[in-house]
DNA sequence: AAATGCTGCAACCGCAATGCA
DNA sequence: TTGCATTGCGGTTGCAGCATT
């Protein structure tokens, strides 16, 4: 027999939400905020389970939604994301103001998936549809100059690069112990990717430390600052390169670099220390 | 005008992650 | 450590409204 959601169990109204409800619902948030889900459809007199009132709030009434049709930025944004990080619709619409999970997942759906086909882009792998199907292990990002992406602030790339390694299960863990004189860790904690993860056979060493300071466990877990670079710059190399260039990082850039092996990053250790963030997590081998 | 098909989007469902006792 | 409650997420469904026949 096939499983009853909650609503239907506790005989609780289910389908779209009449304005009387809304109201309800904003009226108690307004005054008491929402606390614990599971307790607001009672507490704002609605017949209605936790779970339907959160997404009705987070979807719908939230007050800083910006709703409407989306921009061409925005829609260039969600294409690169998506190329980046796949159906990560949570991450992808934390980078559009206003906008929900939801109405982006919506969005890519029912037009973005339709108009990339139209210019013979698969929109699963982003490549050509005829490469993509003659190779379906390939899934690097394909995008003219034209198409590639606006730029992105330094700070929003960082967060982003952040989310995605998170997403990934690759942990940016230092072992707590012992450190070499010339600042590398006598011993490295690999990260761990899940089994059959695609980016588990190239996880090799653990990152490597590219000048002489001492690294201590209590950067663990520290934030990351980033460099900002030029737009017309390149980021390969070393970060001492880039050290003091302001502007905007190219967020395409970036993650050619970063695919290539070749991003490098501030740690914020210790002046131009660095961290290579290379092979390390599998980054060189997207795919 | 009625029937049918299509589209966009709000809402639901199931599952995983997280928190807590 | 375990079990339960809650939250968050992504996939899917259902339906209203529009277009086409």
């Amino acid at each position: 027999m096939a499983k009853q959601s909650c609503c239907y169990k506790k005989r609780l109204r289910r389908g779209l939400w009449s304005p009387e409800e809304d109201e309800k619902l904003m009226n108690h948030i307004a005054m008491y905020g929402h606390g614990c889900w599971s307790s607001v459809p009672k507490l704002a007199g609605l017949e209605r389970c936790g779970k339907s009132c959160r997404l009705r709030w987070i979807n719908y009434l939230r007050p800083d939604l910006k709703r409407g049709t989306f921009s061409q930025e925005e829609e260039d944004l969600i294409i690169h994301l998506h190329s980046m990080i796949g159906n990560k619709w949570s991450q992808i619409a934390a980078q559009l103001p206003g906008r929900t999970d939801n109405e982006v997942k919506n969005f890519w759906n029912s037009y973005i998936k339709k108009k990339l086909r139209e210019r013979g882009i698969d929109p699963a792998t982003h490549k050509p549809l005829a490469e993509a199907t003659t190779s379906p292990t390939a899934c690097r990002p394909v995008f003219s100059d034209a198409e590639l992406v606006p730029t992105m602030t330094a700070a929003l790339a960082q967060d982003q690069v952040v989310k995605m390694l998170d997403s990934l299960k690759m942990p940016l863990d230092w072992p707590v112990g012992g450190v070499a004189g010339n600042g590398v860790p006598e011993s490295y904690q690999v990260p761990i990717l899940q089994e059959g993860h695609m980016l588990q056979q190239h996880c090799g060493t653990f990152p490597s430390v590219s000048s002489s300071s001492t690294l201590t466990a209590t950067d663990v877990g520290t934030t990351l600052p980033w460099l900002e670079l030029g737009p017309t710059d390149t980021i390969s190399g070393h970060v001492d390169q880039y050290a003091g260039a302001l502007g905007e990082l190219r967020w395409s850039d970036y993650f050619d670099g970063a695919l290539q092996g070749q991003c490098v990053y501030d740690s914020g250790m210790v002046d131009d220390d660095a961290v290579q963030f290379d092979d390390v997590h599998g980054l060189s081998n997207w795919c």
